[in-house]
RNA sequence: GGGCCUGUAGCUCAGUUGGUUAGAGCGCGACACUGAUAAUGUCGAGGUCCGUGGUUCGACUCCACGCAGGCCCA
């Protein structure tokens, strides 16, 4: 009935287990089980199956499954349903490397439906093994119906949401300032600026330029650019409002005139040389190759006092409207480097831009062919007509012109000429250029679609209040300050393989259409087919593909007749998975309830780079559009790095192969290592070394218990009964039965509070202390004893009563194994379909528990001080001496403290016995605070008391102190520290001392014990097995024969022995050695089987 | 540059509202036990608790400033 499973082999074990769930439809079964109950709400978060599944993949979904096996086990119903990330950058660039093109040849070398069929195809590539490693590590989801981005009603519904966006308002088009790459001719990505390669050094012109001021005649505003070629840009001149600047009198280097100029204190250095001071003030004192120029200080004043202040632009070309040309605060400005005053020019840099919009500054901007606002500088990198002096002329060597004149230096040259150029350096920096073109980048304006996600601030801050997060740190800091400082969400991407911006517009911007639905669509293009701009409708194929380049040859109709052509972007792909709360039920198209019920999360998990992505996206849109969170509750994981701390990538040949790693040692070790080395929120450094640990100390001891428990079951035929079958326990049954339920408590609160790895360092700790170290071994007689009587079977039924709970427990982080134990000890069913186990109060003895704590550390102390004397355990002592004080918490648990230390008896000292030393100490808790520095002096006090008025003090309850009166034992502690006149151990409050004196009889027992020692050795080493009964003939020397033969019934009983027969002379066959020098012969014959 | 996390034994980590001798496991060394035996126990060595300063009778713990590592964002 019971059986043996033979050593550990839990990758082999694993697969049965999924044979059998697959067979019995487990997983199903758990979630047909609960379909009733109340429901808790997890949203899978979609990873996209364009790469291979690492080990951090891992991670994150035995967090997430555990938390839905552990509520599942609680008694809700979990509906788990897969998802996949389709769209974006990553799917784009693999297709690209594998085609060998690049972005500039689609359309070109290959068409745009050609391109996004590759990705379709690519990216699902690695589904299989994606769904492979779900099964195998135990991850239950449901993988049959997953939701998937690119599906026509994802997109569908997506579109739905931004509509509700555009209809709020909170959907607008607007520029930005990104990388380009004007030799490409396209944007760039972060991404792409981070390529290796990307920054380069370059030399740059850096010039220190005049801006004229206004109100105040020949006074200067001094400022640095290592850009000259945005100057003509220029809208405004930034300064730190709490940095010191000075107004310095000097002359203009290249002019000799006398000027005044304003620059930052800490900046006055790099331009003046200190002996400058006191050169006499006249022109002829400078000396432009020393760079020595005479100069005063006039005076001195922070920056807020220039804020407000006009210049005169260095270049004129355009006489805008709006406020221009005068000096703003901005915290950017940095002392380092320049002059501490920043040129600001708006439409060339992202910093420039915000702090233009803040000051209500306006970009310096002309008017295109069409009537639109362009920069100075077009898309070809070349400076635009109306920059008179510089028309045409390429801001950087775009076209690899072997003529090329670098236009920064004609602007230098041009400043000098009007006396405006105070210095020109050469400046070296690292500067991003284009990965295809090698080309230095520009920071340009770009169109783009945002949402307003500036506009919902506080209700993203006091929504995200609502939320619980795993751990606390990042909902308020990193994701709390995200949302302070949030910006406007750039929604474009100018790509091709994403979710298509539903926008239609005319050419001349005046009418916009946002697209909602299919219906919608296929309506607006049977208006437009009437106005002759379509031939059919798409929508009426079959199978229409919302994608591009398909939706791109919609053109609509608007209402004064002309044609919409549709925005071209491509929509962020994090907003694909934000909306999958909705989409994936294709809401509000279908499934309205399925929404309704399913809205919000109870609960998620995702790893901490997260935060400004799913996290983020999931929150802006149902904050946005429906008034509420999007998730309750998050738990949020760490990284996966490698044993040194280093993260894991291709590069440094670092990365774990996760089938590899469960292959080896299952997905039991894997999930369980993980989940208990440190807390989810931490940086698991990933070492294999501890997964086989892991594997030994925790699974093998576990495993070991499981063994000893089928053995002697499976030898007595016990059979399964419940606790509540006996009436009464001994102490050593009642102590495990208390533990379990402790356990119990403790690992339920750890789950409740989404702390799992408490919940496994709980459960470790019970199985390899409690459990195997305590109850079985001090147990081990009661099961392997002969007689089948009722105290056997309360062992029996007490251990498999703990490894049926420690099954339960472990269920959610370990499944497979709880699962084996479950199936080995004949429970019905799964143990996944169990009632997760509450604390049985009622069971619990505190006492009892404490009670054994000390008796372990007894006897941890008693083998310590055997070990002092050298005496082995197997040898018996007369008795051990304890205060009397234990007996009331000793006495019951006295048998098991003897014989686990093999003593014959406990002695309890009086308390009034000489022999015991106390000790007397401050309760610092509360004497502290009362007495201050003086608590030091009442301890110096105590500890030089004599043993005499110790006692004295003891026996009237109080201490005597100067004038206080310090009452025990609450504001002084006694502890016990010595045993005068025996061999003593102490350890924080308890004492221990050991009779080791040996008497004959002791000492023959002792022999008794080493002679049976080497019977069962001998009966082991010839291969009998644990019933068999045998003969014995046996000769040892003088005069151990003679003392022995008294134990002649022991030495039977203990050895399974039918018949001792003492041989009288030394036979012929082999000795072994006996204690030591003594020599044994030992002759094993089987008995007559007669069990 | 900003935000967040981490820093305790060779390694991985505990360490309660601050309480005076800072713990565990692994690893290492020694010894013991022996019908759970590829298991188990005991003992030992191993610590500037990242640093500096502060608060306090008392700081691994609280505060400030740093240092180092990591992640995210500029």
């Amino acid at each position: 009935m019971w059986r043996s499973l033979g050593t550990l082999r839990l990758p082999e074990w694993e697969r049965q287990v999924l044979e059998r769930w697959r067979k019995e439809n487990t997983f199903q079964r758990t979630l047909t089980r609960r379909q009733k109950a109340p429901l808790f709400v997890f949203y899978e978060g979609p990873p996209s199956a364009n790469g291979k599944p690492g080990i951090h993949h891992v991670f994150s979904r035995t967090l997430k499954d555990l938390v839905c096996r552990y509520q599942t086990m609680r008694g809700y119903y979990v509906p788990r349903r897969a998802g996949w990330d389709t769209h974006g950058l990553p799917v784009e660039l693999s297709v690209e490397r594998e085609l060998g093109i690049s972005k500039a040849d689609i359309g070109t070398k290959i068409s745009i439906a050609e391109y996004n069929q590759a990705c379709r195809a690519a990216v699902m590539r690695y589904k299989a093994a994606w769904d492979e490693l779900t099964e195998r590590m135990g991850y239950w989801i449901e993988l049959e119906n997953p939701y998937i981005t690119f599906e026509p009603s994802y997109i569908e519904s997506v579109w739905w949401l931004l509509k509700q966006l555009y209809t709020k308002g909170l959907l607008y088009k607007d520029y930005t300032i990104q990388p380009y790459s004007p030799a490409a001719g396209t944007a760039l990505s972060q991404h792409e600026l981070n390529l290796p390669g990307a920054y380069k050094s370059v030399k740059d012109p850096s010039i220190t330029v005049q801006f004229r001021h206004k109100q105040e005649e020949n006074l200067f505003f001094l400022v640095w650019t290592t850009t000259p070629w945005t100057l003509p840009s220029n809208a405004a001149l930034a300064v730190g409002a709490e940095f010191f600047y000075v107004e310095v009198e000097t002359f203009q280097p290249y002019t000799k005139a006398p000027i005044r100029v304003i620059l930052a204190e800490a900046a006055l250095s790099r331009y003046f040389s200190p002996e400058g001071q006191s050169l006499p003030m006249s022109p002829e004192a400078l000396d432009l190759r020393t760079a020595k120029l005479p100069y005063r200080i006039l005076r001195r004043f922070k920056g807020k006092a220039l804020v407000g202040q006009e210049y005169e632009p260095v270049f004129k070309y355009v006489h805008p409207k709006g406020k221009v040309w005068c000096v703003i605060p901005a915290e950017f400005v940095k002392l380092e480097e320049g002059t501490g005053i920043v040129h600001i020019a708006p439409t060339f840099g992202a910093d420039d831009l915000k702090a233009a919009r803040e000051h209500g500054i306006s970009s310096i901007v002309v008017q295109d062919a069409n009537g639109n606002p362009t920069p100075l500088v077009d898309k070809e990198g070349k400076f635009v007509p109306q920059v008179t002096d510089f028309a045409g002329r390429f801001v950087k060597n775009y076209k690899d012109d072997p003529q090329y004149r670098p236009v920064d230096e004609d602007i230098a040259a041009y400043l000098r000429q009007r006396g405006l150029l105070f210095r020109k350096e050469v400046y070296e920096h690292n500067y991003p250029h284009c990965w295809r073109t090698d080309k230095p980048i520009l920071y340009y304006p770009i169109e783009a679609w945002f949402i307003r996600t500036s506009a919902l601030r506080e209700k993203l801050i006091s929504l995200n209040r609502t939320i619980t997060w795993h751990p606390s740190s990042i909902g308020e800091g990193r994701f709390g300050n995200w949302l302070e400082n949030i910006e406007d969400w750039n929604l474009s991407r100018s790509r091709f393989w994403g979710i298509p911006l539903p926008i239609w517009r005319t050419k001349d911007r005046q009418y916009e259409r946002c697209i909602g639905s299919f219906a919608e669509l296929r309506e607006a293009i049977e208006e437009a087919r009437k106005a002759g701009f379509m031939q059919s409708n798409p929508l009426d194929a079959p199978a229409f593909d919302p994608h591009r380049p398909f939706i791109d040859e919609i053109i609509l109709c608007a209402p004064n007749g002309e044609p919409m052509y549709r925005e071209p972007d491509v929509i962020d792909v994090w907003f694909d998975s934000g909306a999958m709360p909705y989409a994936q039920w294709h809401y509000p198209f279908a499934n309205q309830e399925v929404f309704t019920r399913q809205f919000p999360a109870d609960f998620i998990a995702e790893g901490v780079d997260q935060t400004r992505g799913w996290f983020y996206t999931l929150h802006v849109i149902a904050a946005a559009l429906f008034d509420s969170v999007a998730y309750k509750r998050v738990l949020v994981n760490g990284l996966v790095l490698d044993k040194d701390g280093n993260k894991m990538s291709k590069r440094l040949g670092n990365v774990v192969d996760p089938f590899e790693l469960i292959e080896k040692y299952g997905a039991d070790p894997t999930r369980w290592y993980l989940v208990s080395n440190a807390p989810p929120w931490e940086n698991v450094r990933f070492d294999e070394q501890r997964l086989a640990e892991k594997v030994r100390t925790f699974f093998g001891t576990l495993h070991n218990t499981y063994e000893f428990f089928a053995l002697y079951a499976q030898i007595d035929g016990y059979i399964p009964k419940p606790l509540s079958s006996f009436e009464e326990y001994s102490p050593i049954d009642a102590w495990l039965i208390s533990e379990t339920e402790r356990l119990t408590a403790e690992v339920l609160e750890a789950y409740e509070n989404y702390y799992p790895t408490q919940a496994a360092r709980l459960i470790e700790d019970f199985v390899i202390e409690r459990l195997s170290n305590w109850y079985v071994r001090l147990n081990r007689r009661r099961f392997w004893k002969g007689e089948k009587d009722e105290d056997k079977w309360r062992a029996f039924t007490v251990l498999r009563h703990a490894l049926l709970r420690v099954a339960q427990l472990m269920a959610p982080i370990a499944p497979f194994y709880a699962e084996i134990l479950w199936e080995n000890l004949k429970e019905k069913g799964s143990v996944h379909e169990s009632d997760f186990p509450l604390p049985d109060l009622s069971l619990r003895k505190e006492e009892l528990e404490e009670a054994m704590e000390k008796t372990r550390r007894l006897a941890s102390l008693i083998h310590s001080l055997r070990k002092q004397k050298g005496i082995r355990v197997r040898q018996p002592l007369s008795q051990v001496l304890v205060p009397a004080s234990y007996k009331k918490w000793l006495e019951p648990l006295a048998h098991l403290l003897l014989s686990e230390v093999n003593v014959k008896q406990i002695t309890y000292l009086d308390d009034q016995s000489e022999a015991v030393i106390y000790e007397l100490r401050p309760n610092y808790r509360l004497l502290g605070p009362k007495l201050g520095t003086r608590i030091n002096e009442l301890r110096h006090h105590l500890s030089s008391l004599s043993q005499e008025s110790v006692l004295e003090s003891i026996q009237r309850g109080a201490v005597i102190w100067e004038d206080k009166t310090l009452f025990i034992p609450e504001e002084i502690e006694v502890r016990a520290k010595a045993l005068a006149g025996w061999l003593f151990a102490s350890e924080t409050g308890l004492t221990v001392a050991l009779d080791t004196r040996i008497t004959p009889e002791l000492e023959q027992e002792g022999w008794a014990r080493e002679l049976i020692h080497h019977i069962q050795n001998a009966r082991k080493a010839n291969g009998l097995s644990l019933t068999e009964r045998i003969h014995l003939k046996l000769y040892l020397p003088h005069p151990y024969q003679e003392a022995l033969t008294p134990f002649s019934q022991l030495i039977a009983q203990e050895t399974l022995a039918e018949q001792i027969t003492w041989l009288k002379e030394v036979p012929s066959e082999p000795s072994m050695e006996f204690l030591d020098s003594v020599s044994l012969h030992i002759e094993i014959s089987k008995a007559y089987e007669h069990v």
